[in-house]
DNA sequence: CTCTATATTGGTCATTATACCAAATATCAA
DNA sequence: TTGATATTTGGTATAATGACCAATATAGAG
């Protein structure tokens, strides 16, 4: 793969990346509905301060959020509203990944349009 | 945060996990365009062919793509399209980093609306 | 059956991510 | 100025990723 090309894949998948973690998609869930400051995500994620601060500036430098600077506190909002057409996506996904998993328990499936069954979920494939 | 809602965000993460490389979402670029076998995929990416394997065993795992045996090959496609949707979001967002980076080096911005230049691009900050 | 082509899996190693604590910074109140 | 609150950054230990090579499995050709 060229250089130009590697370098573009390389840019998305840092966004992607940045989606990737269940804290820091809770946050941009719920920025979606509301801006909020460190302490209140820190609060509703339950995990130390420096930790969510740090999701924080990764989901920041991803473009994915934007932050203002409020007295004392960070008042942070979602800067890229787009990334809320994927959580229909998700949802869609895991619901038919459950699907499979349950049939694959069944059926060991092995063609296209049915489930592929090479998953981990069972323990043993 | 709650047990099952942590349990959905896992799995919503593991989707985005799965799309957060560079080879794994070229790859879901070029099936969306038509199946391919791992060889094809392999000679495109310039990677050890066990190292495309494993991506797409992560991309299967995710419920991203689907594959059947042809022969003594492996063809893989596209069996969520949806994720495609996702694709104009980070092109969007890719060509808006850019802006504010270039931005950033000249004004410090810091405010809502405006960059927010904390990130690294510039090697200090 | 044997050889070749195609894929996957296991092993190893280097790199990156993640979590927490401690320390530093910044703002506001007293 | 001092103290309290809010946030970020540095340090560190641990876990997860990612890349390659080697070994294994499978299908088709000869």
């Amino acid at each position: 793969m060229k250089q130009d090309i590697r370098d573009r894949y390389e840019a998305r998948s840092k966004i992607m990346k940045a989606l990737g973690h269940p804290s820091r998609l809770f946050i941009v869930d719920e920025l979606s509905r509301q801006g909020r400051c460190v302490c209140e995500l820190t609060e509703m994620i339950g995990a130390d301060v420096s930790t969510v601060s740090k999701h924080l500036s990764i989901l920041r430098e991803a473009g994915i959020v934007d932050y203002e600077k409020r007295g004392t506190q960070m008042h942070y909002r979602l800067a890229a509203p787009c990334v809320l057409g994927f959580f229909r996506c998700l949802e869609d996904m895991v619901r038919i990944n459950v699907q499979r998993q349950l049939h694959c328990l069944q059926d060991d499936g092995g063609q296209y349009g049915s489930p592929q069954c090479t998953g981990d979920f069972t323990g043993h494939n």
